[in-house]
DNA sequence: CTATTATGTAGACAGTGTCAACATGTGTTC
DNA sequence: GAACACATGTTGACACTGTCTACATAATAG
């Protein structure tokens, strides 16, 4: 896809080629073991090109966090759309296309959430796309109140809320933390239902 | 407090001793970039040492996740017995108590879920000492059950939903995702509150 | 006391991120 | 179209890292 279009020297479109095939490392090894030299390598090019597209490895790092959070939007923009007139249904499809996103490619929401998370402010695109994601949320919850099925306090609160949820249990899972309760697949898909059930509907006795 | 009792060679317990300079750098530094040639040198020992007691890099990560989870579960357990009397005020109690925990050592629960999260049955205590955290929550929610406050479906399914809430809000926070909501300390132990009595109450119109 | 074992040291090696100096295309201006 | 400046890519170097092997020393068992 990503063609090189001239014969040698000048790559055609390094930087997007480079953010790539990161991914594509990231996916297969670890996360933290990143081979900036690697990359270049599988890129075709020499160990000190990305220099010219990437202040360092961070940089690079960034930029990849940030076209997951890309994938990651189109995938939830997907669900809600799927699902357009229950607000609660369109909280179980964000719901489970979150933590699929997350099953399909765990070490990249790794990185996406703990990779240089510090410094978060100093990539400002990075720190954008995060918020739209939150947007997309809130935008869910609003309509949902409206219609009288989401109650009525503060949006952006119960949003936080939501994402909580939703994070919490993607993470818990690849981390196979929640091992015992999810051995397989449907025990997966099940298991987030109930996480996004419970929030809807509230652990209190009935 | 980890005295070197002896004069130079055989340092002691070299073994805690680089758990605890490691926990020390990882909470300066970030967490990727723990060095282990630094380590032993704040420890006092030549570069080649702590391969004495770990195996590698990993196995050092995995025993500093490992104390990780035990602190954590100190915490946890304080966290339980002080709100005894009521179901609903321990899993708030435990919220906050999960959150600050996060907070207050942000990189060391980073490298505690996602440090070597794919080999984590290579570590077998460490496995165990998170598992010994499932089951406090879920002790918890089975006495709620039983004294009428918690509803009565499957107490492990339960118990990954309250996981996933405290875990991901605690993660979203200190990676700086919630920001536009929890400007102030105060913020957040608002928000905190908000998740656990989303959780605890329901998102649903009442 | 001596021999074995546990623990620590020294030195080497390949591999990594990064920088500086150089090379090669691309595009602009007269 | 020629001369130039700029963007992009290459080579070689450097300090530093994780890890291995061979050696040194302390603790302990017989």
């Amino acid at each position: 896809m990503d063609t090189p279009n001239k014969k040698n020297y000048h790559h055609g479109d390094l930087r997007k080629t480079l953010i790539h095939v990161g991914i594509e490392l990231i996916s297969e090894s670890g996360a933290s073991s990143l081979d900036l030299r690697k990359v270049a390598r599988i890129a075709g090019v020499s160990h000190a090109a990305p220099y010219r597209h990437f202040a360092d490895k961070k940089a690079l790092i960034a930029a990849i966090s940030e076209e997951g959070f890309n994938l990651l939007a189109i995938e939830m923009e997907q669900a809600i759309s799927m699902k357009a007139n229950s607000a609660h249904e369109q909280l179980r499809g964000m719901g489970h296309a979150y933590v699929q996103f997350a099953i399909t490619n765990p070490s990249l929401v790794r990185e996406m959430f703990s990779g240089l998370t510090i410094e978060r402010e100093a990539y400002p695109s990075l720190y954008d796309i995060s918020k739209k994601l939150f947007n997309m949320i809130e935008t869910v919850v609003i309509i949902g109140q409206e219609k009288g099925n989401i109650k009525k306090s503060d949006s952006n609160e119960l949003t936080c809320a939501i994402w909580s949820m939703m994070h919490g249990t993607a993470i818990l899972i690849i981390e196979n933390q929640l091992k015992p309760v999810t051995m397989q697949i449907n025990g997966i898909e099940h298991i987030t239902q109930v996480c996004m059930d419970s929030l809807i509907l509230g652990l209190g006795a009935s």
